[in-house]
DNA sequence: ACCATTCGTCTAGTTAACTCGACGTTACAC
DNA sequence: GTGTAACGTCGAGTTAACTAGACGAATGGT
């Protein structure tokens, strides 16, 4: 019937997200400065009204700090990293992860170090048993 | 100022392309008769005013067949994919592509067969000269 | 001729995402 | 005390995405 919520975040919260992860907990003050400071100049109504948001998305956390709020993460970037691969290999990709794989293949350039610890690490696997 | 246009294709979007992408061109009625069957029953000016748009983001081509149209691809699912993997990977993991991989590898289950075949990749980038 | 079916356009309604101004409250300086 | 500076809430405006009904035009059978 209406716009579908997105199942993880979006654009801007995502750009907030990485901020606290840098680090936290940080004022709504703070945060809109450190986005004024990447190119994103927003209204302070703007940048609380976001955070409110994330705050009922559960991205975040909100404590009182005398008469502000302190925000905090309460998801991890391997989460919402795991999360959004998960849907893009699921939806994109019809779940075909060597897909994946050998197409970033293609796509990167990868150094020898990072090749190797690739090539070891699919020589440890192959070594399990089943 | 407002809702930002998503940089790839919907969801919606995007389950439209794929049956597309199996078969094409087609009508609106059969596009709708697909999404039906898949589970996803919508009035037919639902489905045409989003193959409209979609004519609009140049992801689709119309061609007049008599009194109907006819629509089919105008992006791959190649395409498709790599926009979306590329936007991940820089968005999402900073552009960090062998992070990506080594999340897959833990996630994905992965037969031995397609973990020789991307072993042997990996042999033949290695041997490459820089 | 008539009627039912099919098709596309047009209009429009809903929600999420994004944006911000007006306003009240509190705190702090002087 | 009075000004002012900072903060959060509230209301509201915009666009994209999604959805569908009303309507007119064309088609085809009878």
């Amino acid at each position: 019937m209406s716009r579908p919520v997105s199942k993880y975040p979006t654009e801007l919260e995502l750009q907030i997200l990485k901020i606290l992860w840098r680090e936290s907990p940080l004022l709504a003050r703070q945060v809109q400065e450190t986005l004024e400071r990447e190119g994103r100049g927003l209204a302070k109504t703007s940048v609380i009204t976001t955070l409110n948001t994330m705050v009922g998305k559960h991205y975040l956390a909100r404590k009182k700090q005398g008469n502000t709020y302190l925000f905090r993460p309460r998801i991890t970037e391997d989460q919402v990293a795991n999360r959004v691969l998960d849907d893009v290999v699921g939806r994109v990709f019809n779940g075909a992860t060597s897909a994946v794989m050998l197409r970033l293949f293609d796509a990167a350039e990868l150094d020898k170090d990072e090749l190797r610890e690739l090539r070891d690490l699919i020589d440890r696997k192959l070594k399990e048993p089943n």
